[in-house]
DNA sequence: CGACAGATTGACGCGCCTCAAGGTACGTGG
DNA sequence: CCACGTACCTTGAGGCGCGTCAATCTGTCG
């Protein structure tokens, strides 16, 4: 949160006064259902998960994953209704908070209110680089680009990426969160390993050129607004 | 702005006492480049706007769409530097407002900087609708989607639909917009046309069957968060 | 009247989807 | 221990939705 805004103590103090509550969810199980009532947000603690929406035919469309430290719909203290799923990409565990109390501590705490609304700015920027991602791209670079994307977040978390490192998705989860199908995704991501841009296992990824992964995936971090 | 949170006579004293600096751009010109750094936001006062972006081959995403009242790049009061263009669909006119004044309010006044963050979160809502719209539906389906969109934000505008509305889109803009070109726009306007979905000519839009019109779109408003 | 932006339509091609048939790894119960 | 189911990955063949290219038409503005 530090990284959001210059915070004072009493600020830091009032945060480590929360009080979460711990649930573990299993890959694929929902959080939360679009259309839900929800008065509560989430940080996830563990693991991975994503939001997503679906079409009437039945397809999904994931339209952002989180990782580690990500604050899951801070919206729901503000919109009750959820207007998308909270999906499990992997076991994850996650703490919630009461969207109640969040207000109350934005309205004590103005630098805390500031910090949560660039973390939905941020938030909001990347789905805006998605929308350019799935309309305007074609799929190798698609593919490409959201594992710079995922990448370099992880960078950001400080897990270092030189070694091989775990790759949370599916191919399907790939392609639902590219636009494409798996079978698509498989093809894509053979091409991106043929080309030596990274080499990729069972759910393992090793980066091999970085230069080239982020020239082909047309990857320029900007919109993640870490420059901090 | 009442529409986004109660607010106190001092609050709407406040938002009176406000400084714009109004000014005037021409249609397809820019308010705001990718890259810039920028310290202020605007209001759209008449007209209509855009935030989009482009890929390496020069094609362009529209990411979202704007109209009168609409609140535009509140982001930059904390993040500096644009992650999108924004440019006029129309002759449009916007008034700019200091983000240090935007945060000074916001720092005085809770429940305004409480509708400054639900206004930022529908918008985040809007943009996932997008990234939905343009990775999971067919090319009639997201077409439909989009006018269903401008059709009913503008009704919560306040501003009748019964008669022919302007559509203020060039075909080239709708397939800027929904990830088409605009000979696939200019089909599928025929075919909603003929349908009987609605009726459109020069720049201009009459829904005939709104009903259908909502199940071809598989439009669903409640992404909208407008149910005051 | 010419220049230009936008709309319209047709012919053709390609990128991605669909369908299908395996293959591999892993867990579970007999 | 093997038999089986399940989830995921892999690869091929064929088809379609949308893109590309190009020509024409319209309205508007100088």
């Amino acid at each position: 949160m530090n990284r959001l805004a210059k915070l004072g103590d009493d600020d830091n103090y009032a945060l480590a006064c929360l009080q979460f509550l711990p649930e573990t969810i299993r890959a694929n199980r929902y959080l939360v259902r679009e259309g839900d009532r929800v008065d509560r947000c989430c940080i996830v603690v563990e693991g991975y998960a994503c939001r997503d929406k679906l079409v009437r035919k039945g397809e999904r469309q994931i339209v952002s994953f989180h990782m580690r430290g990500d604050l899951l719909d801070l919206q729901h203290s503000l919109l009750p209704i959820a207007d998308h799923n909270l999906t499990a990409i992997t076991d994850v565990t996650v703490g919630w908070i009461a969207g109640e109390t969040l207000l109350e501590l934005a309205q004590k705490h103005p630098r805390i209110a500031q910090a949560f609304m660039k973390d939905s700015l941020i938030d909001a920027s990347i789905s805006r680089e998605w929308v350019l991602n799935v309309g305007r791209r074609d799929a190798k670079t698609r593919v490409a680009h959201m594992i710079c994307e995922f990448v370099t977040r992880r960078q950001n978390l400080g897990i270092a990426s030189e070694a091989p490192v775990s790759l949370p998705f599916t191919q399907q989860q790939i392609g639902d969160a590219t636009g494409l199908t798996a079978v698509h995704v498989n093809r894509m991501l053979r091409a991106l390993r043929e080309e030596g841009a990274f080499d990729h296992g069972d759910r393992f990824l090793k980066i091999a050129d970085w230069q080239k992964l982020r020239a082909i995936g047309e990857f320029n971090p900007a919109y993640l607004h870490q420059a901090a």
